[in-house]
DNA sequence: CCTCCTGGTTGACCCTGATCATCCTGCAAG
DNA sequence: CTTGCAGGATGATCAGGGTCAACCAGGAGG
């Protein structure tokens, strides 16, 4: 626990990172912003002091304030089920944005969670939309993240409609290791953030059956795990795993 | 089958329906656009001949020209799998938008069917986004739109990971009811405009298992269902049904 | 060092829903 | 009217993965 006061010298240089400086200036929200206008959007960024480990950003039916960068660590989002129970809808790596989805309601319709010691920018959303008619690449690269995150909900739906349980499993580690390659991570190496019982629930599979399929995937050679560690010998079976090719046996061709 | 030219003085009047004049105003793109500028608006939207049943709005892998909003009629969009089977991603109704998810990427990542006779305008999105400078609701709105069809997303992700049979026919029927609802048409009868196989497909079940589920539906008293026309007597029992209250255990509260 | 506790693994069993096969129904074309 | 066919319903069987129960391993705290 540290104290609440600002913490001068050491925290705050650390923590004015500039975009232009960032590893993950391509992948985030500032991409298309000319040099120039840079300042603008970089004034209305907070860099708020790390999150530690099981913190909120924002929790379920907050009003919603600000959308929020990952800077480093990770963070899950999920929301609540009517009778309780927890729905994880979302694991978000450094230069993700997270809390997109309440823009339409107002309030924030899931909550988001550090799985690890985790630093964000967030970014007031009415502040943000200010700057729009002053940097019109920022609506637009905005709206392209959006789009992009549809499509990425769209394969989740395939995913969970259709894969079996190896190819689910198959297909997240696919995900997460070419997300932590694009940024500068190890992509056959590297350890979960997440439980499995995280994983299990954001897969629509019970942990058992997550510890299983992995337990099988360390028998069939295609990986090592031990507890959080991942360590993929295999990525071209994983690959033909996860791309689910179970003989068609007519291909229906629906209509 | 019609000719190609014009049609003047038949057609045309109807395919000039303004937006202020629509009656989905309230749920389209231009709400919150003022009077003065929907006119700007409406100079690009182009107004296409109905499409009819089976043809095409776009196919995956074209590229991406313009957003649709659907006048009248149904719109289901779907992608092909690696192994050349059908994903269905979303059933699209009156004031709803089509084609957000090619946005990012240049093309289209799904193709978009009519399921009947449909008219939709088409709004060229190059176009669109020059407007947003000159009307700044615009991309806010867009962006608005965007976050809930990430939202409805989110829904539906949870009713393929978690729900049983019953559970996700339920939702889906209600869904429709109270879309339909929205849009001036009765929400306790209406007819299917899909098949059994893709409400199956879009669900994650066997057609067989769609089947089942109405007639047991229809043996509880809950609706009729005679071929694609359904008429629902309990909405309380389907609501019930639908948010689903298998006795959790011991509520795990997952960390 | 022992204890507790959380998170993970493994085994036994069962149930939901997929698969396969057959049949039914409404409709369009000849 | 007959034929053909796509879409839908229904029954029998089977298996993937959920559920329950027990056990194990590592880290925190006394």
């Amino acid at each position: 626990m540290q104290k609440d006061p600002a913490i001068p010298q050491f925290d705050l240089p650390r923590l004015r990172i500039a975009c232009r400086e960032c590893t993950l200036f391509q992948l985030c929200l500032p991409l298309g912003v000319s040099e120039a206008d840079l300042d603008l959007l970089e004034n209305i960024i907070k860099r708020r002091r790390p999150v530690q480990r099981g913190e909120y950003l924002f929790q379920m039916g907050e009003p919603f304030e600000s959308i929020f960068a990952v800077r480093s660590g990770s963070v899950k989002t999920y929301t609540l089920t009517e009778d309780g129970r927890e729905q994880v809808t979302g694991f978000h790596l450094p230069g993700e944005l997270v809390g997109l989805d309440a823009i339409g309601g107002g309030r924030h319709a899931c909550t988001a969670k550090a799985l690890e010691t985790t630093s964000v920018c967030e970014l007031p959303y009415n502040q943000l939309e200010e700057l729009w008619s002053r940097i019109p690449s920022l609506p637009r690269q905005l709206v392209r993240i959006m789009s992009k995150e549809v499509l990425h909900d769209q394969t989740l739906m395939t995913l969970l409609g259709k894969k079996s349980a190896e190819e689910r499993l198959a297909s997240y580690l696919l995900s997460l290791s070419t997300r932590l390659g694009q940024r500068g991570f190890s992509s056959h190496e590297f350890n979960l953030s997440m439980s499995r019982n995280d994983i299990g629930n954001y897969l629509g599979l019970a942990v058992e059956t997550v510890s299983r399929v992995f337990t099988r995937f360390q028998d069939e050679k295609v990986l090592t795990v031990q507890r959080r560690n991942v360590r993929i010998h295999d990525l071209t079976a994983l690959r033909r795993i996860s791309s689910y090719s179970n003989i068609p046996r007519a291909c229906p061709s629906a209509n």
